[in-house]
DNA sequence: CTATGTGTTCGTGT
DNA sequence: CACACGAACACATA
């Protein structure tokens, strides 16, 4: 489920817990959520520690502790992260809970494709320090794409643009809605993309993050009552799943078929799989 | 009962 | 060697 902006969303929830000391910790005792984690390591680290600060990146999130203690959660395909009460219980698909006297903060998925790495040490971890350039940065240029891009050449450009090493925190639906705008064929390979459509897409990456973090995460300390309230009905976004859904944009209908592995949705109208020149 | 999914990793083939 | 692709992971929901 979660991509960039859902990231930052469940991010800030858990972030209301800054300043406040963890008293306890519960883990799932057979959650594979912990893969290289001893979740017993994690039970005597945790409890004492205070909540510093956080940060989202890509589709990770990294909780920073103080004692150079990091918590790392990824969410995987059905992860989320909650806010309850103090007195709850945890149940069937949560997999960590972090009490504080305040609340508790819980991490759960019924998949179970996510996961949660802890770390002790000075810095925050390898794993962290290495995720690509955030798409909003300087270091996100239109050069760095295209060179990308001409690595992947024999790729569909949809397959290219789920590639983390480049393309940090875009997932399925992220990479339809900037094709989309960009008027690409899902289909083409990245290779065949002309100057100006690389281009293009470069801007469409930067302006699908800006947009969807700023409807989805909020602005300022605000957060949405729910993830995805604010997206206008303007996007692909709502339409991609609607059975005879169309384009907004040319109002003829959209198409779904699978495309470097993933369901693809786009408008045949607006993009062509061989665009005139 | 079967098919599917807002993700990543691993093995295999080119 | 680098890259592309399919399968696997595990479970709720339609």
């Amino acid at each position: 489920m979660p991509e960039l902006a859902e990231v930052e969303f469940f991010r800030k929830r858990w972030s209301v817990a800054e300043g406040e000391r963890i008293a306890a910790v519960f883990t799932h005792p057979r959650a594979k959520i912990f893969r290289g984690t001893d979740p017993a390591a994690l039970a005597r680290e945790l409890p004492g520690a205070r909540l510093l600060d956080s940060a989202a990146a890509a589709k990770q999130m990294l909780f920073h502790f103080n004692g150079d203690r990091w918590l790392g959660v990824h969410l995987g395909m059905s992860g989320e992260l909650r806010v309850e009460t103090s007195a709850y219980v945890p149940a069937k698909h949560d997999h960590l809970v972090l009490r504080t006297a305040q609340r508790a903060l819980v991490f759960a998925d019924p998949r179970m494709f996510g996961r949660v790495d802890f770390h002790l040490g000075a810095g925050p971890p390898a794993w962290w320090t290495k995720i690509a350039p955030p798409l909003l940065s300087r270091a996100f240029t239109a050069a760095a794409v295209a060179a990308f891009l001409r690595r992947r050449r024999r790729a569909p450009i949809k397959a290219v643009l789920l590639m983390q090493e480049r393309f940090p925190g875009i997932g399925n639906w992220m990479a339809d809605e900037i094709l989309w705008r960009a008027a690409i064929h899902p289909q083409r390979l990245a290779g065949s993309l002309t100057a100006a459509e690389v281009r293009t897409l470069w801007r469409e990456c930067r302006q699908v993050a800006r947009l969807a973090l700023r409807t989805i995460a909020g602005v300022g300390g605000k957060l949405p009552p729910d993830l995805n309230v604010h997206i206008p009905r303007t996007w692909l976004f709502w339409h991609r799943w609607e059975d005879g859904g169309l384009c907004p944009i040319t109002k003829k209908p959209l198409v779904r078929e699978e495309v470097g592995g993933r369901t693809t949705c786009w408008s045949p109208a607006r993009q062509k799989l061989h665009p005139r020149r």
